[in-house]
DNA sequence: GGCGCGACTGCATAAATATGTGAAAAACAG
DNA sequence: CTGTTTTTCACATATTTATGCAGTCGCGCC
């Protein structure tokens, strides 16, 4: 093992980058590969800059974290990569997963923990905060369990139904078809819907019930 | 949320058993809801004692901690369980975690770590170590998945903004105003948005949106 | 039986969204 | 510098949504 470190990163923030890679370049054993504001060209960069850990940032404009992630893995499966986000956003989480990452850190994650990340991915740890470990161990689907905190948000069967549709992205007149009911019902029964869920429009509606998986 | 932590012990050495007793006893915060040598009454030891959290030893004569932790979670989901034991063996952090672990310590793991571990899954954290961490994430592309759908979407950073927001249930008024700009442009930019995901309704987008992560 | 509730239907109106056409300034790449 | 993409704005129109009010029907419950 090398006693020092190359690290990249890809942020598409430029003050962030800066800052980052300012902070990391003067953490000993550590030394900055290259501080990028895009992963289009992610492969490249590997071969390039050749980094033992990449520090990703998962919202970027172009190609996303994950598409970065998979592409890294996929032509470097040696390389830690981990994952920066500023939201423990469930699905994301598990995609970052299934496509490699090997750690998931939030932005806000102090310098000095990040620092501490980097080493523990070297030595073959998994960085994360706690929230997230605790995203992935539910996401083991074997036994399948309910959050025992949130709201139960008691939908009645038939609303459920038509949540999920929603989540397809049908509209009224298509649920009405499908379920071949009225297009006035459809509408009665998603005002209960938004009742219930505390939202307003059909956007609020969807994205909370995928957020919260109550699909 | 009570201020206080009932912890429950099950571990066959009695000596051990003992000191851990005693050391969390010695915890603020922390009350022993009882110290047992076996799972084998598992479902009546959780309404007997009512513990919050489990500390489960997962060699044990009789029960092993893996059945006792999945009788404990077919009874009360909503206890903590968490594991302890002497190695990092794949097969049973594997079965462990599909029985429903909540998290995954060593029993060599610092008296003061453990305190720390129970707090961190009261909070809803799942303490483990990082090579438990690791092997946890090495347990997922075995599940590979990631829809054969199509193109990386490629959303201009503008785009990809606005889509964010959408996802926020933003109406088109309310990103006009938040952004700044009108609500026209607004409209041609979730136009493009539309035609790049090859989607006709925000419902829609929003959907995709959060199930491939490209917020 | 009377009551409440959930599923269902209908109608009406105001607001928001989808879609097309057109176009100019700015940013960026070759 | 030139062509492409991005971002911005405008106007018009057809649909779709959001919301309120009102009423029928079946079911379990006291």
């Amino acid at each position: 093992m090398e006693t020092t470190t190359r690290v990249l990163i890809y942020e598409d923030n430029a003050d962030l980058r800066a800052s980052l890679s300012q902070l990391l370049a003067g953490a000993p054993g550590l030394v900055m590969a290259g501080a990028l504001g895009n992963c289009t060209q992610a492969e490249a960069d590997m071969e390039r800059l050749r980094p033992d850990v990449v520090l990703m940032d998962i919202d970027m404009p172009g190609c996303t974290g994950i598409e970065g992630l998979r592409r890294i893995k996929a032509v470097v499966p040696g390389i830690q990569v981990v994952m920066l986000t500023v939201f423990e956003e469930n699905d994301r989480v598990f995609d970052a997963i299934c496509a490699g990452a090997d750690g998931y850190l939030l932005k806000k994650t102090p310098p000095g923990r990040l620092i501490e990340a980097i080493g523990e991915v070297r030595a073959g740890g998994a960085p994360m905060t706690p929230a997230i470990a605790r995203q992935v161990l539910r996401l083991f689907p074997k036994v399948p369990r309910r959050a025992p905190d949130e709201s139960p948000a008691n939908l009645s069967a038939r609303e459920q139904e038509i949540l999920g549709l929603l989540v397809e992205g049908y509209s009224y007149k298509m649920i009405a078809a499908d379920r071949g009911i009225s297009i006035d019902t459809v509408r009665s029964h998603i005002k209960k819907i938004y009742e219930k869920l505390h939202v307003r429009s059909m956007t609020e509606a969807v994205s909370k019930a995928l957020r919260q998986g109550l699909t």
